[in-house]
DNA sequence: AGTACGCCCTGGCCGC
DNA sequence: TGCGGCCAGGGCGTAC
């Protein structure tokens, strides 16, 4: 579900709450959700008593950095992050797979109606290397010449954009919107765009991925911040979900097509 | 290396 | 109202 800016407004909603405070209580209900590395009770062990020394993110992934080991959590399609103070805030359901108990008072819930998410633990110095993602597409390392770089692929640039080694955080809806305020069709090979086009390019995924964090996100159905709140991005949208639909710029009816095994939405007449 | 497919899950929506 | 089929913002393993 969540893509860069979802988990960067979660991020930036939870930081001022966790960071400094030290994880009392840990409980992992779900064996799934630590499919990746360990036990649910292992991962509880390594979490308590535990102080969080930073919230970060890489990528759509979360990263609590406890020292020499961090906790990573990744939402998935369906996953939430969701906090409540004492005796405010969320109240667990059915769907709710683990949650921190923090000292001085609060719990960071885990709810994920589809478990595609995952927390599990790593040592801080292996972390980087384990995930494995790209370039983070809003740091200054997201250069002209690295996304010229990153082009050189024989694949279809839409894949490219989803392609979490290459570039960090892009998901469906992010990779549409850029690909049309750059003008780009999605099905173009990377390596046949030009350089103004990769310029274009790497300006509107700059440009989309700020907007959605300014927007608080986009809720397309059950993406929710901290507090659970929904985005307002999805307003904005000029074409993810929007087929059948005139497109904004030229009034011609957005397409939908499925690329990569997922769905896609261009405007045929703006994007070349 | 790139692509297609099945699969992991659950729920919402649509058509009948 | 109920039911089957299809869809979904992600990503992995496998086969080609």
């Amino acid at each position: 579900m969540p893509e860069l800016p979802e988990v960067e407004v979660i991020r930036r909603d939870l930081v001022e709450r966790v960071q400094g405070r030290r994880i009392q209580r840990a409980k992992i209900g779900e064996t799934r959700l630590t499919r990746r590395r360990g036990t649910p009770h292992e991962v509880e062990a390594a979490l308590i008593g535990r102080r969080v020394n930073a919230l970060r993110r890489r990528g759509k992934f979360f990263l609590f950095d406890l020292g020499r080991d961090s906790l990573v959590v990744r939402l998935g399609m369906t996953g939430q992050l969701l906090w409540s103070g004492d005796g405010d805030g969320f109240r667990p359901d059915q769907h709710t797979h683990a949650h921190l108990v923090f000292s001085g008072g609060g719990t960071l819930y885990y709810r994920d109606i589809r478990k595609f998410g995952e927390m599990f633990v790593l040592p801080t110095g292996s972390v980087e290397r384990t995930l494995g993602v790209g370039v983070e597409p809003l740091d200054a390392e997201f250069t002209l010449g690295a996304f010229r770089e990153i082009c050189r692929a024989s694949t279809k640039v839409k894949s490219l954009l989803l392609n979490q080694a290459k570039v960090a955080g892009i998901g469906n809806i992010y990779a549409d919107e850029a690909l049309f305020r750059a003008r780009i069709r999605p099905t173009r090979g990377a390596a046949s765009l030009r350089v103004d086009e990769i310029r274009a390019l790497r300006r509107a995924i700059r440009e989309v991925l700020q907007a959605g964090i300014r927007h608080r996100g986009s809720s397309i159905s059950n993406y929710r911040d901290a507090c659970g709140q929904p985005g307002r991005f999805v307003a904005l949208h000029r074409v993810y979900h929007r087929h059948g639909k005139p497109c904004v710029r030229c009034g011609s009816v957005i397409r939908k097509i499925v690329l990569g095994q997922r769905s896609t939405h261009f405007c045929p007449t703006c994007q070349r």
